[in-house]
DNA sequence: GAACTATATTCCTTTTAAGGTATATTGAAG
DNA sequence: CTTCAATATACCTTAAAAGGAATATAGTTC
């Protein structure tokens, strides 16, 4: 993948927040919508962006897609750069901090419209 | 500087070639003409879009104008963490190596035309 | 299989960025 | 003060990106 591609994927606002909140561990699009607070199509058109560059991987679960950051072997050299200090400058960056601590306080499992939780994807936290 | 304004810069072939150069030092717009073979006007708006952005400066030296990047004391933590990350995935790339190859390949001063040269702007090269 | 949930995709509109041509500016040289 | 060289800017056109509404798809539940 070229660098300029990979700035490419860098550049949006939605997409910087959507990647900062994977370098948590893999999550699945309703925790995206729960905590950038952002339409259904924006995230997921910026999710299929980042896919179709092999930033992401996703998978089904159920009813769930999971998204998640490509495994580290599979990331060229200059993504893997880009990462490490995305990671860093994220640290300096209160939005993005933010978004953090809201995915923090999310149930850990999908809980749509605020229904009690009856199922969700599991096993989407702990693995980083 | 917010972070993605960092990417914006950074997401253009043109910009990334522009920069790439300046890490080696300061430079006169026509050196960059010389070495990207792309149009005047090209070359300037990028470099205006830059400076607009404080990745760059400029001051003028005679008919010339000298473009440098901002000094570190001038540059955010992200800006300096981007920078470096970039110096290192230049490396990595064919294109940006065959810029530098032929920035080395250029007379030290501007002779613009090909005509023997008879002035230019000094001392732009050896202070990095 | 009908209804529902989560997500993706299509189609369209609006916004933004990029690039070109022509022109302006600035300093140098005569 | 005129001319020239280097660079910047204005203005315009085109291309690309972003975002929304509506719709499609895939899996689940009953």
């Amino acid at each position: 993948m070229k660098l300029v591609s990979i700035y490419e994927c860098l550049c949006d606002a939605t997409r910087l927040r959507l990647l900062n909140l994977l370098l948590q561990g893999p999550l699945c699009v309703c925790h995206f919508q729960a905590v950038l607070g952002e339409s259904q199509v924006k995230i997921s058109k910026h999710l299929s962006y980042l896919r179709a560059r092999r930033l992401v991987t996703s998978r089904r679960e159920g009813n769930w897609m999971i998204y998640a950051l490509a495994r580290p072997a599979a990331r060229s050299p200059e993504l893997a750069a880009n990462l490490t200090c995305l990671r860093k400058c994220a640290q300096a960056s209160p939005p993005l901090q933010r978004d953090l601590a809201q995915l923090k306080n999310l149930s850990l499992a999908c809980t749509p419209k605020g229904s009690a939780r009856t199922h969700g994807p599991s096993g989407i936290f702990g693995r980083s």
